[in-house]
RNA sequence: GGCGGAGUAGCUCAGUUGGUUAGAGCAGCGGAAUCAUAAUCCGCGUGUCGGGGGUUCAAGUCCCUCCUCCGCUACCA
């Protein structure tokens, strides 16, 4: 039986600069919903990549002294050490520069074309001659001397060049039908809300080629155009599928369940996206889904305040899975979050240091010093061993509903309750004190909190694999029985397997003295 | 200006279709325990549920209005 298959996304970062943690919590998110699709037993392909084309591009690297690509291929390598540093599952990772992508890329827009779709007309906009580039008039702004500028802050003209439009205007209606008979496709709702009533207001066509630079991909049948860099960019999640190859062995993938971006790219996903694939005949993605910014502190993060935070310094000074389980623990998974140093202490030694990891610490070393190293003797169940281990089987229901929403702090909220819980069991059965009045019924309390650990950490994998195999090590689970599939009784414990000594897992973040917050 | 969202304990937030004394986590205070990473467990919150008005036997939960914040969007100068 072939197995469901499940296709998720990211954004492509923009290689202009240097990854920052923006890039990382979109790539940790999607990267915990991918993981959590591969360990409920689906066939999953998860992408990445980077989107090297555009106007900005061929600017920062003209002040740079250096070509587009050679921009590309100094920076591009920073976000692919990003994602190995955040270990990142991705099972791709896309470059628009690569030749698959110019296949694709030109095959879509012979479709949209072959479709009556595109036609020649004219641009008009804003141009800045220094900067090569058109402007909208929003981001132009008139100076005091009566002179129109760019936001490079250079002077700018009204011209027209030919350009290649896109139909847009003829699927306005057949977009708001989409929305309507699927409102899924956009999330989270207030998302939907906003590009619905854009949509309502009208579409005008959109400009897809530009004449005044060349790195990009060449129009097909007119190589003095390229494609304007959002019909490049979006044509990326079908590249890796394979296309235009319809008979690719990855094709099977497409559609995609999950667009996962950030929000201020919902218009390019949900309006242009879907248009163009209309157009060229291709089924739509089944969601995209734009997540919120992280703020330091509360504040917005730019460069020119100084704060931005490097993902590469966070994991150096927090532990990875301190990092992820934060990011995901601690903002609502499309809601706008807050980062601060105290935040993420706060967090992780609360959640992960004194719940999970003292719970597998204190139990585990009883284990060791009472039952000889092994998984100790499972005698009857009591009442409230039965509870807690059906507790954490609850807890996977929970988590797929919330996981199936991207409600990953959902999911996460559902998993700890049962740590906590497990905590408030192994106080009550009170083990320590068994051990001199009934040592076969201690032996089963720890068997049941072992057992319900195991649950525990293979819930976990998703949002922080290094330290759930680890979990998982202790408990001397194989590789291959911690699927979703093995939380339940047929995978459990083993009793009189033996157990490596117990290490801790989470260490406790303790302030350096003097340590600089990050 | 239009559309949409939000304003609930010190902090972050839950609060179903209106219905018993408004909840959780974190932080704080007190206690217990000692298996454990000074971790754990138990107990402790009279908060004008943004302000005001209204509907109702009953409103955080519906209606009106005002204030503040945020997002999308359209403009004016």
């Amino acid at each position: 039986m072939a197995r469901e298959k499940f296709y998720i996304t990211t954004a492509i970062s923009y290689p202009n600069g240097s990854p920052h943690i923006g890039h990382a919590y979109e790539l940790i998110a999607t990267d915990a919903l991918a993981r959590f699709q591969r360990c409920d037993g689906k066939d999953v392909l998860f992408l990445t990549g980077t989107d090297e084309h555009g106007i900005k591009m061929l600017q920062t690297a003209r002040k740079e002294g250096i070509s587009a690509r050679e921009l590309a291929d100094r920076n591009t390598p920073k976000f692919q050490r990003m994602a190995e540093a955040l270990n990142a599952s991705n099972d791709d990772f896309i470059r628009t520069t690569e030749d698959r992508h110019r296949i694709a890329s030109q095959a879509i827009w012979k479709a949209m074309a072959d479709r009556g779709d595109i036609y020649l007309g004219s641009y008009s906009g804003w141009y800045s001659v220094r900067d090569e580039a058109y402007y909208g008039e929003e981001e132009t702004i008139v100076g005091e001397d009566g002179v129109r500028y760019g936001p490079q802050g250079t002077p700018v003209e009204w011209v027209e060049e030919e350009s290649y439009f896109f139909k847009l205007s003829a699927y306005q209606d057949k977009l708001l039908e989409l929305y309507e008979t699927n409102p899924e496709f956009i999330g989270p709702t207030e998302r939907r809300n906003e590009i619905a009533s854009f949509v309502r207001r009208g579409l005008r066509d959109l400009s897809i080629s530009r004449t005044t630079f060349d790195w990009g991909v060449p129009v097909p049948g007119d190589e003095k155009h390229v494609m304007y860099v959002w019909v490049d960019a979006l044509t990326n999640y079908i590249t890796a599928a394979g296309y235009p190859n319809e008979n690719a062995e990855q094709w099977r993938y497409w559609p995609a369940d999950a667009h996962i971006i950030g929000k201020d790219i919902t218009r390019f996903h949900s309006i242009y996206w879907p248009a163009f694939l209309m157009s060229a005949g291709i089924d739509l993605p089944k969601r995209i889904f734009g997540h919120g910014f992280l703020f330091n502190r509360g504040e917005k993060m730019s460069k020119s305040v100084g704060n931005v935070i490097d993902p590469f310094a966070l994991v150096e000074h927090y532990g990875l899975d301190q990092v992820r389980y934060f990011l995901l623990r601690e903002v609502p998974f499309g809601q706008d979050g807050s980062y601060s140093h105290d935040a993420i202490v706060n967090r992780t030694n609360a959640d992960l240091a004194n719940d999970l990891g003292n719970l597998a610490q204190r139990s585990l070393s009883m284990i060791a010093k009472n039952c000889g190293g092994q998984v100790p003797a499972r005698g009857a169940l009591a009442e409230a061993d039965e509870k807690i281990l059906g507790q954490a089987l609850d807890a996977l229901e929970t988590a797929r509903d919330a996981m199936t929403r991207q409600a990953i702090h959902t999911a996460l909220a559902a998993i700890f309750e049962v740590v906590a819980e497990s905590n408030r069991y192994f106080a009550g059965q009170e083990p320590w004190a068994l051990k001199k009045t009934d040592p076969a019924r201690m032996e089963t309390v720890l068997y049941t909190t072992a057992e319900t650990i195991r649950r525990i950490a293979i819930l976990c994998q998703p949002f922080i694999p290094a330290s759930a195999a680890k979990l998982l090590d202790l408990l001397a689970v194989p590789a291959e029985k911690r699927e979703f599939a093995d939380v339940g009784m047929d995978g459990a414990l083993e009793s009189g397997t033996p157990l490596p000594p117990p290490q801790p897992v989470f260490p406790r973040y303790v302030a350096e003295n003097g340590a600089a917050e990050v």
